[in-house]
DNA sequence: TATTTTAGTTAGTTTTATCTAATTATTGTT
DNA sequence: AACAATAATTAGATAAAACTAACTAAAATA
């Protein structure tokens, strides 16, 4: 199977909504995500014990550095490779679609290339 | 999860192989991918039950019209995106194993957006 | 206060795709 | 002919990531 993209999505979606909310919780990234609360609760036990989050009593849910290295380098791929399919005329849901699949499966050497044309391209 | 990106890879593998080699079997793909011949078996099954492919009494493995439709379409993929990685600079290796996570990963739109993107580049 | 709603957890199920181990059948070798 | 090697299959195991159902605990409300 694949690498820790199941964990990769979860880290990423507690940053995107850390943006947005004052506070994390499991039930808004079940309701974000589509999934069960069930799900993310074991998920969430998981991550924890990877030491990738910190979970408050009161069930707020934090990044911890290690996990937001992660979760930051997730969300910059999935902004730069969205942005880049619209630019390009792709439907903008269909865009966001394929970005949440691409952004995991590239090697750091292949994103940081396509990277550097995408944003030398635009710039100039 | 993800969609069909197994049956997909199996279909690419007996493409590519049957370009090399006079004929397909089992064993032939295990070896390509690096998996067990059980594993292949199974998968094979499956594959036949879904008219992906047939196969004759001796073993040997052909595509149908439906399975060579996948096939011909992911390999596209795979030969479009890992050249357009190299051009970028990226390790040949790494771009093949890139290019073979990313090309189960677009959608049709997403992919004829680039491809036109990326043939209008080079040859301009 | 009693009841309902919300949040989280646990136990057990399902699906997918791999694996190991054991079996069969065919082919090749001595 | 006997034995070894190769190919394919089957049954059962494992792991990941979702699920349902049943439960607890806390908060909101009538």
């Amino acid at each position: 199977m694949r690498n820790n993209e199941s964990s990769e999505d979860y880290l990423e979606t507690i940053l995107m909504l850390s943006e947005v909310k004052p506070v994390v919780r499991s039930v808004d990234i079940a309701n974000e995500l589509g999934y069960k609360k069930s799900s993310v609760s074991v998920a969430m036990k998981n991550l924890r014990e990877r030491n990738m989050i910190t979970v408050t009593d009161e069930g707020y849910i934090y990044l911890t550095e290690d996990g937001k290295k992660i979760a930051d380098m997730i969300y910059e791929r999935h902004k730069l490779i969205s942005e880049w399919l619209i630019k390009l005329g792709v439907d903008k849901k269909v865009a966001l679609e394929d970005a949440c699949k691409v952004e995991h499966d590239l090697s750091e050497e292949s994103f940081s290339a396509i990277k550097k044309y995408i944003l030398g391209k635009t710039k100039a």
